[in-house]
DNA sequence: TCATTAAATTGTT
DNA sequence: AACAATTTAATGA
């Protein structure tokens, strides 16, 4: 996809406000570039910016004081994140950190205040936005407690797929099983065979370090 | 462009 | 956690 489209793309939720609001968000807004492996902030940073992603793949993950790493979720161009820092004023809780090549779109927060003073269109994109990752955590809380590790890896690689939270997710996803076993907070050795699984039930096909998903609902609600 | 080698990833035990 | 097999990436002829 070319530059600007992917730019266009990301500053869809943009349409909805006014030219003045929209001139804010050109003139306050921050463009990073990050190469693969680059962290865009670490936890306990403050959070001055909410992020959006032109292009490439960000990883939220969280580590323990003893080196533990489990990964939160990944966001995919077009989506926005880290709005929940930024409201509450709080330093990050996560570690991002860019998988690819990564273009990154920064809002200052005082430009994100703004915008929620003055715009409810704006309001009601960051409320979706709140609300789906919400409904995400919660599926993942549910599967994690009510489903075995299969259904489990199901859910997390079909969380990724969320259009509101990923709106450009393709198909293919870019992932080692080592990756998807810090998503999903299991073994490697377990998330090899859920995924032979869900190979099994046609819901994906593996290949090295990518996964084809072929049934996004199917993932969704297996074993439900 | 091809072959060799190192490194990363995967599939099993 | 360890191991072998497989795939990719890097290097240099």
């Amino acid at each position: 996809m070319a530059e600007r489209d992917d730019m266009a793309h990301a500053f869809a939720w943009t349409e909805d406000l006014t030219e003045e609001q929209r001139h804010r968000v050109r003139t306050a807004m921050i463009e990073r570039k990050l190469s693969a492996g680059e962290y865009l902030c670490r936890q306990g940073e403050p959070s001055d910016y909410w992020i959006g992603v032109i292009s490439g793949i960000v990883k939220m993950s969280v580590s323990t004081a003893t080196g533990e790493i489990t990964t939160l979720t990944k966001v995919a161009a077009g989506g926005w994140f880290g709005e929940g820092s930024v409201l509450k004023g709080e330093s990050r809780r996560y570690d991002c950190l860019a998988i690819s090549d990564t273009r990154i779109a920064l809002i200052p927060r005082a430009a994100f205040l703004w915008l929620l003073d003055n715009s409810i269109p704006f309001n009601r994109f960051v409320m979706t936005l709140l609300n789906e990752r919400l409904a995400n955590s919660f599926a993942i809380i549910e599967c994690s407690r009510l489903q075995g590790p299969d259904a489990r890896v199901a859910r997390c690689l079909a969380t990724l797929f969320n259009p509101v939270l990923n709106p450009s997710r393709d198909e293919r996803l870019e992932l080692s099983q080592e990756e998807i076993a810090l998503l999903s907070g299991m073994s490697r050795q377990r998330v090899n065979r859920a995924l032979h699984k869900l190979e099994e039930a046609r819901l994906l096909k593996l290949e090295h370090r990518r996964i084809i998903v072929l049934d996004v609902a199917g993932l969704r609600s297996y074993g439900a």
